[in-house]
DNA sequence: AATCGCGCCTGACGGC
DNA sequence: TGCCGTCAGGCGCGAT
């Protein structure tokens, strides 16, 4: 699944292939994504000329002159650039087809990503104007985790996957960021110190630089079959791990539901 | 206001 | 082999 990492290493694969190129066609095969596509978008969308790709929280935004194509990959969507021609898969939903004869290729098989049109600044669309702040950025820091936890009674892991919390962290790497951190990933957020969340804070913005990092190792390939996702490369500490030893401690990785998501963590290093 | 849990969807996987 | 049930999960949204 693409969380943020995956998503800001798609990016800068992209941005060099797509910025200044003038969108001549888009072929649209299949509407029905977690939100119907605007059957506009072609229309509109047809004549533009890129002019920057940016990421907020997991979205990815497409700047042109009359507004901006909103990306989403949900669990499994993939984005590639391929030679107009090449015959389309089963899940290839949309193509958009630049005047160089190469084509930006969506596709999707769990079809709960998104492809959108916002006329106006894509930052102020619903989906993303209360959005909190980039984990990266220096917003996010230990004082306002600790602010923004006050009287709230949701589990630390829940409280940073909430994206008006903290955009764009995953079931992933927020289990893998509890870990380095030494927070028991279900303990109530409005109990954990200010000097905690200031270790959380931190270890947020490691791991989320780690697996960007990780991930650019695979930027080359994008033309073809597109960057594996970061945390191919990166050796995971706690997610998936369920029963295996702890590499710090030695015990075994516990694996428990927290709000419906599997939650890996270490027993004896997160209290 | 905060929290809970639903639903969208397909592919992978295990059991019979 | 093949069929079927189960699980995975981002994330917005309606209900409580």
């Amino acid at each position: 699944m693409p969380e943020l990492p995956e998503v800001e290493t798609i990016r800068c694969g992209l941005e060099p292939l797509v910025v200044g190129r003038k969108i001549v066609e888009v072929i649209l095969r299949n509407r029905s994504l977690r939100w119907p596509v605007p059957a506009e978008l072609p229309g509109i969308v047809r004549g533009q000329v890129v002019r920057s790709v940016e990421r907020r929280a997991k979205y990815l935004m497409l700047r042109c002159q009359a507004g901006s194509i909103i990306l989403h990959l949900g669990m499994t969507g993939r984005l590639r650039i391929l030679p107009a021609a090449t015959h389309p898969g089963k899940h290839d939903h949309a193509d958009f087809i630049f005047e160089n004869g190469t084509c930006l290729r969506f596709c999707d098989p769990r079809r709960f990503g998104a492809l959108l049109w916002s006329a106006a600044d894509p930052l102020q669309h619903p989906l993303l104007i209360e959005s909190g702040p980039e984990p990266l950025s220096a917003a996010l820091n230990g004082d306002y985790l600790y602010e923004r936890a006050r009287g709230r009674k949701i589990s630390v892991k829940q409280f940073i996957m909430d994206h008006k919390v903290v955009s764009g962290v995953g079931n992933i790497y927020a289990s893998e960021s509890l870990f380095p951190a030494g927070i028991n990933p279900l303990a109530a957020a409005g109990k954990i110190s200010r000097t905690r969340y200031q270790r959380l804070a931190a270890a947020i913005k490691k791991t989320l630089r780690k697996a960007i990092a990780a991930g650019g190792t695979t930027l080359k390939d994008f033309q073809g079959a597109s960057g594996e996702p970061g945390y191919f490369q990166l050796k995971l500490k706690v997610y998936g791990r369920a029963g295996e030893p702890c590499y710090v401690c030695g015990r075994r990785v516990r694996c428990q539901r927290s709000g419906q998501r599997s939650t890996f963590y270490c027993p004896q290093c997160q209290r």
